[in-house]
DNA sequence: TTCATAGTTGACTATTTAGTCTAATGAGTT
DNA sequence: AACTCATTAGACTAAATAGTCAACTATGAA
């Protein structure tokens, strides 16, 4: 069997830390493999480039990401409480991220996106199919919600892309800001425009 | 006098396509250079780092997309009409772009900001104010709306801050997937948030 | 016509960076 | 205990990159 070794993920979890809290960019190969306590011939062996790193660590976090919103998402939960759950969310991980780091980070994926997509094709495409996924979430509790009479919003998808937009601008809003301020208006926002009259209590 | 010359301005044009085209971190002083036809020298005469440049070259951007912007938010236009007009034209100006260099760019302040936002404080700084500014015309054109009684909107500035995030959002979103078909629902999203029964016919 | 000076040139250094290669190492298998 | 092979170490090359410098050039002013 050989060696076994978790060299690869230390580089995915640094190659994701230091892409967040800086930029892909600015993140070099030896940056990672210090960061990861790995060395270069090892990072060589497990990757061909700083792309191929990226993409693999932001699938797995992806991943493990999607299982958190799969609990906030839940259909046990009625749908615009998933919403104002997810707000809330949000909120207190960019209030967490912002006192580890120093710095409210945002969206790595939006973020990344809007850096690499007109040189990393591959990344791109990856990126968009993830930020679709994302948009399934609110599609499916703003349909639900429609269904129960909670609002009215037959154009469940259009809705959905409509905040999506909305949450991801006002991420990077916060992000260039640092401050999560811009934040607090997300559920406010959010509930504005599906036309809901009174929405749930927020937690923030 | 000495000599005069426009290397200067060569140079600023070049960093800002460079930029929006690609991206900071990607963008090597070596580049601007060859595209300005400007000689290494002659950077460093002018400009003390590859920051320095961008922060010029975006503060003058401004300066004339302000002048833009007050033609396209004037008084003389009714308070929804400018805010039509102006998704109109972004949709339009991202189209030019994409057929100019085969992709939608989005913003470059945004996405700039969103980059550089961990790096470089004082373009950090910068964009920041040119948001603030640019919200301004929205948050102007609200608040003429309400004042008309077209819609209820008492809290002009928050609502321009919320429309604002959506619209980068879009702009983004854009940008990432290289096609201007998310900015045809510009209009209709800022709309719904402001309670606009019937919005104006819009030109796209 | 000369002069001061704004601007130009390109060669030069030092550093950083990506990427390669070969010999060593060590965990599990037999 | 010997073996296998996944993994590691780290030295090495080549290229890209930032930044410096001193000599040169052209322009408008006097």
């Amino acid at each position: 069997m050989g060696r076994v070794s978790n060299a690869k993920e230390r580089l995915m979890e640094a190659v994701l830390e230091l892409i967040w809290t800086g930029s892909y960019g600015n993140t070099t190969i030896d940056q990672i493999c210090e960061k990861a306590g790995v060395k270069k011939g090892s990072f060589y062996y497990f990757f061909a480039s700083k792309a191929d790193l990226a993409a693999a660590a932001f699938r797995l976090n992806w991943r493990l990401k999607r299982a958190e919103m799969d609990s906030i998402f839940s259909a046990a939960v009625p749908p615009l409480e998933r919403l104002q759950r997810y707000c809330d969310f949000s909120y207190h991980f960019q209030s967490e991220m912002k006192s580890k780091y120093g710095r409210v980070l945002g969206c790595p994926l939006f973020a990344l996106g809007s850096e690499v997509c007109t040189q990393e094709d591959r990344l791109r495409r990856q990126i968009q199919e993830m930020l679709a996924d994302k948009c399934k979430y609110l599609e499916s509790a703003i349909r639900d919600a429609h269904a129960s009479g909670a609002i009215h919003a037959p154009d469940a998808e259009a809705k959905a892309r409509m905040i999506l937009a909305y949450y991801e601008g006002l991420l990077t809003q916060a992000r260039i800001q640092n401050d999560v301020k811009p934040l607090r208006e997300t559920a406010r926002g959010i509930f504005a425009m599906l036309g809901v009259k009174a929405s749930p209590a927020a937690t923030v």
